[in-house]
DNA sequence: GTGGATCATTATCCCAGGTTAATGACGCCG
DNA sequence: CGGCGTCATTAACCTGGGATAATGATCCAC
């Protein structure tokens, strides 16, 4: 593990998107940090079912959660970008009831055992921006729900692309028109319960429809709005997240 | 709304499944509470996109969080049963993503608008609860997340059969061989993704193949075993969960 | 006791999306 | 260079589960 970076010279923290921060809270946060990890692409950061896990906050890089059945059909719960935190469910129940894998090379950073105690003895403010990231996830986690249970084919992956293309965005990973979308078809499929093959013809349909243009892992969306009625889906403005 | 009912003397507490507190906490909870609620089967305790809204614990009855899109599909994201809480996310996030609403009637316990940041301020030990409460829900999330996206609809049944079996024995709703399920076909459909028609079939195959009884609400199962086969469905052991 | 809800059940029909398989295009390694 | 693994793409075929509709059974309210 690499020693940890300074906070005060967090690139993430500037954006627009992330809630500022006391000078008080940023010493804390810096305080209980050990340090960085690094992580190569398609490598597991956290195995499914690991007893032990460590509190990280995703730094740079693209990752998601997922469960898998006994027999192999892997279900993606949910894409982890810049800013996220993750291990946290392992930290409160005894095992990690999911797995996170990397999708790109990630940079995470480490939290010590005991900062979560301390956050809530000590640092009430970070105890309940904690609490609103565990929420805030939950509420993605609602919308998956909604998505894979009820949407179809089109509009689910109409849904995804926008959404993840909006939290590109608030990660400060827009570039000229469009986003670098680190996901293989699988990916895409395992997120939506969907087969590749129709993950695929979907995709098509929306390529040939002048939707999106997407190829060598870069998306860009040309009618966002159009996007969005294909998918029936509207988020609520999203208010500025905390950051640890 | 009714008057608090004494924490002191509350039914569910005692249950084997629920964490001890100490008497500090359980008077700073109950001074926390502002009433009861009651709801009617089938009322709306909180309305989907609902702005101000408030924390409860759920004290007696079942209900269900649900999101709805637009045209009218709509999506059970997971069932409330006695000591759930709920309306968290409307008190972190500025409107209500989802709508909750009972399934029988309902009692629940009522927590002041000044509850939250009191608790994080003032009782650490407690803010913790409230966070594994948060993350434990998003445990159960990320499993319907996996039941529906990627368990057919014969497993998507028995696994939501044995799950509410399961907690509904946690929550002391056990009875002579069985447990009373206040929920129409409807229901299941909604939290399965699944057709009314298509969830009866599978309904029906379960009862012929011996692996449930289910007349009139009242639901057994015969080999909770055989079920969790068909099911594909095993849970971690659940450790014991806080009350607020 | 009769018209109208709601809910369970079944049958018929049919399509969205799964499965299997074959083909290319790359990129990597020896 | 040639072999291999990963991905994307398409075609052919088929099935799990959706849609529609009809029939009852309850349970009201009037």
């Amino acid at each position: 593990m690499e020693p940890a970076l300074p906070c005060a010279a967090c690139p993430l923290r500037p954006l627009p998107d992330f809630k500022p921060v006391t000078p008080t809270e940023l010493a804390s946060i810096y305080d209980a940090k050990v340090g960085q990890r690094l992580c190569a692409a398609g490598a597991t950061i956290l195995a499914e079912g690991q007893v032990a896990t460590r509190v990280y906050t995703l730094l740079k890089g693209w990752a998601f959660r997922f469960k898998t059945l006994e027999d192999g059909r892997r279900q993606i719960l949910n894409f982890l970008l810049p800013g996220d935190l993750l291990g946290l469910q392992g930290e409160l129940h005894a095992a990690l009831p999911h797995g996170v894998e990397a999708l790109t090379p990630v940079n995470l950073c480490a939290f010590g055992s005991d900062a979560l105690p301390r956050f809530f003895s000590r640092h009430p403010s970070i105890a309940l921006d904690i609490t609103w990231l565990s929420a805030h996830e939950e509420r993605l986690v609602d919308d998956v729900v909604l998505t894979v249970g009820r949407r179809t084919a089109m509009e689910r992956v109409a849904a995804l692309l926008v959404h993840l293309y909006k939290r590109a965005a608030s990660a400060g990973l827009i570039e000229t028109s469009g986003i670098q979308l680190p996901l293989t078809q699988m990916h895409i499929a395992d997120a939506l319960g969907l087969s590749v093959v129709h993950t695929n013809r979907v995709l098509q349909r929306l390529r040939k429809g002048g939707f999106i243009r997407l190829e060598d892992q870069r998306l860009s969306i040309g009618d966002l709005q159009a996007m969005r009625r294909v998918g029936r889906y509207w988020e609520e403005p999203a208010p500025r997240r905390p950051l640890l």
